[in-house]
DNA sequence: TGATATATTGAATTTTTATTCAATATATCA
DNA sequence: TGATATATTGAATAAAAATTCAATATATCA
């Protein structure tokens, strides 16, 4: 016999991880059809033709990372919907929380760049493009959800929920990829701004 | 004698204008690099060979393109700016066409796709991103100083100008590459959103 | 009408990139 | 240590795309 099944799966899975990694990094630099598999490649340090060994194509590659980027925005919508305290608390934590994950995680920018490249072109992989209908929209019904729910408790302004969303990700997603393509850190975000858009403010509860 | 100069000349422009058209209408739906010279081509109805005759690759209509979109976004940020209103106004003027403009007008969907499709790929022609890097901050540079006049004036928020005009782009931007992918149009939406988060409201004032 | 300058075509060629594959290396176990 | 299964390499091949170019069409003017 030779190596064990484990050790070679556990192998498979590393070098794989390396793989990934080293796509993600070119496809966000690049996008998905400048980069060549030998860019992947060398930025893995491996043979071309070592890949095919993991992934039978780029695009096979893309259609594995996308999805893992989908699943990462759906997964922290969630963890926000879950949260114990008010509709009106969890949008301002969840602003909070964003702008802070903006400035400080090169990761987090890498997932929204991807997920914008990928919504910005017809040339994607069908099985890419599947993923991304089916699972792009969550997010904005479970903060549609959160609106609706604040606007009952008077905490959040008026006007279709469903408007309300789609400003609060589109705000999140134009300033992730201005922050992914522009590292100047001379200015601090104050998610105040970004949150004043949809809390109605103590003033205002206070004349009533 | 063949034809005149000017009459070749003038088909000269006519037919440039076609390919220009034709290529972006590609790039924006496909990008620069998933879009090939026969796409392009096709969309303008000659035959490849000819695109050479007017263009010596598909890198220079692309620089080309990426020139006109960068001008444009220039001049309606000065044609803001040279505006005979108060700066608050201002913000509320330009915020209110910019929604109804990325409502109604395809034209600026496809520009600011372009520009952000460019912005997010270090493999585009060196040509395209120097102009992006000469021309890009101009319109943050203009709204900056609008900002920061409307601060002075009373009418806008307090918090460091920059971050204002990056929080106005780039919600501005985000929304503008929302709805180029998105052509869900049972939204309507409302632009006071997003001027609340700039603009000191009326109460506000009256309390004092 | 014929001469001619330029526009236009599409097939041939070149260049670039993806994919395959034969040869070699490596790690484990008997 | 040797047998063996799998990992790994990089050159060979295939596929796709860009670019060139010889041939042809077209519009104008003398």
């Amino acid at each position: 016999m030779a190596r064990t099944k484990e050790q070679n799966e556990k192998m498979r899975v590393t070098r794989k991880e390396k793989i990934r990694n080293a796509a993600l990094l070119q496809f966000v630099k690049q996008g998905l059809f400048a980069t060549r598999i030998q860019d992947i490649a060398a930025e893995a340090g491996i043979a071309q033709g070592l890949l095919y060994h993991y992934y039978a194509s780029k695009d096979e590659i893309f259609v594995d990372l996308i999805n893992d980027a989908l699943d990462k925005t759906i997964e922290a919508s969630y963890s926000v919907r879950d949260m114990e305290i008010d509709p009106g608390e969890k949008i301002r934590f969840a602003l909070e929380r964003l702008i802070d994950t903006i400035e400080n995680s090169r990761t987090f920018l890498d997932t929204c760049r991807l997920i914008s490249q990928a919504s910005n072109s017809t040339a994607i992989p069908q099985e890419a493009r599947d993923l991304i209908q089916e699972k792009r929209n969550i997010p904005y019904q479970v903060i549609e959800i959160i609106m609706e729910a604040g606007q009952k408790e008077g905490t959040i302004i008026a006007g279709d929920p469903k408007m309300l969303s789609i400003f609060f990700w589109t705000s999140i997603n134009g300033l992730a990829i201005y922050y992914s393509t522009n590292n100047n850190r001379e200015v601090k975000l104050d998610y105040r701004v970004l949150s004043s858009m949809f809390l109605i403010e103590r003033e205002r509860e206070v004349e009533k």
